[in-house]
DNA sequence: ACAGTGACAAGTC
DNA sequence: AGACTTGCCACTG
């Protein structure tokens, strides 16, 4: 991994936020570690989450709610088990971001900046 | 240095 | 609802 370490942490830590049983994007947490524009880094970044970590990799979708991974693939159906064990509805590749997306609450956004 | 490729996203048509 | 375009930026060859 020769990205950025500084930012890579920034963004385990955001990403290690979501609660289980609900799920983000990458744009969003991008935007949460104060990486505005860079989504595709969360994504180069979390594939490199250091496992002690525990970072719920799984939580993150793309904006519209479709996994990042291709429908069918290993991946997709490792993190389509994963979401549904936590009570995440998983289907056709796809979540509704509509009931299952994370709006923090002020209280979780004030432990991230400083 | 440079072009292609991604676990992406938002805007236009 | 799609399909296409542009903006991102780290990595790779």
């Amino acid at each position: 991994m020769a990205f950025n370490l500084h930012n890579a942490q920034k963004i385990w830590k955001t990403v290690s936020k979501v609660p289980a049983g609900k799920v983000s994007s990458y744009g969003f947490v991008a935007d949460l570690a104060g990486l505005p524009g860079r989504a595709r880094l969360v994504g180069a970044v979390l594939q490199y989450a250091p496992q002690e970590m525990s970072v719920p990799w799984f939580r993150i979708l793309k904006s519209n709610g479709q996994l990042a991974f291709q429908a069918g693939s290993k991946k997709a159906e490792l993190q389509t088990g994963l979401l549904q064990e936590e009570g995440v509805v998983v289907m056709s590749n796809r979540v509704k971001m509509k009931q299952f997306g994370w709006t923090p609450g002020l209280g979780e956004l004030m432990e991230l900046e400083y």
